[in-house]
DNA sequence: CTTTCTGCAAAGGGTTTGCAGCTGC
DNA sequence: GCAGCTGCAAACCCTTTGCAGAAAG
């Protein structure tokens, strides 16, 4: 795995250094986790041979994001947007399709369903407002090709 | 829809003051638009009769969403999560909370009904890709003060 | 008259940037 | 040796908070 991304960074022409080396190590040490720039810093500090800056950890992942050998779960910073609560209007959601951009709205009982089935089983309750839900509509699908998003 | 408003405040105790009036009166003209805080507030200041501070904004606008006056469309009060990109990891989805920013992973079974739904009934392929799911964790409801979730 | 709300300014928290010095390659 | 990286600290941006005064009910 390491080796992988070695290879990646080479391939970008990026250089191999000891302060990416080691949060490579600790992205690989906790593989499958969510890690904040905040504990991978606190890693580094406490496990760590070598002084490392955080700046340096924030420079480092949106480098590693920018390569795909990472990616970021939590929205972009920007500022809250707001929107009016309507009464009258159904509860629908969106379908959203990667390829042609079209959206399609589905009505929220099919998706009952599915939010009951997540709070049960995870204590999670699914936002009553729209959810938006990418794919690939029935026209695109046979031609559909991945993209990250 | 004012009136609506102003109604809701009252059952919940607040009080009706010009400062929350202009900021209705503002999202009732943009009604469908997301506005974000800056921009209320520009709006308050060009054609404003009266002066009023961002902070106010900001309060009016967090105590709105709790009554449910308004939805909070992007969530982005909390520290950015990577994950280490690993091909070969089963398929999951995230749980984001939209108060705390915590994300939880789900199991790709959970949302095979779902998806098989929504082809059957749509023909919507959902996209093979970590879907982002919104909503509020276990720990949020049970702050939340003004109603349950 | 009480309690809630407000404006202001200062503080807060996460993130970014400028810059001089270091270091892979 | 020369880009490309780094550490440090200061700057940034959006947001929150403390407080004394204002005003809704």
């Amino acid at each position: 795995m390491l080796n992988q991304a070695y290879r990646l960074l080479k391939d970008c022409n990026l250089r191999i250094t000891p302060q990416r080396k080691a949060i490579l190590q600790i992205l690989d040490d906790f593989g499958g986790h969510h890690l904040e720039i905040e504990s991978i810093y606190e890693f580094l500090v406490t496990k760590g041979n070598r002084r490392i800056g955080l700046a340096t950890v924030y420079r480092t992942m949106e480098l590693f994001e920018k390569i795909g050998l990472v990616s970021r779960l939590s929205m972009e910073k920007s500022p809250a947007q707001y929107e009016l609560v309507i009464y009258d209007k159904p509860k629908h959601h969106h379908l959203v399709c990667l390829k042609c951009g079209q959206v399609q709205e589905i009505d929220d009982r099919i998706t009952e369903e599915f939010k009951n089935r997540i709070i049960k089983e995870k204590k999670f309750e699914v936002a009553d407002k729209p959810m938006k839900i990418y794919g690939y509509c029935d026209r695109c699908r046979e031609e559909s090709e991945y993209r990250d998003w």
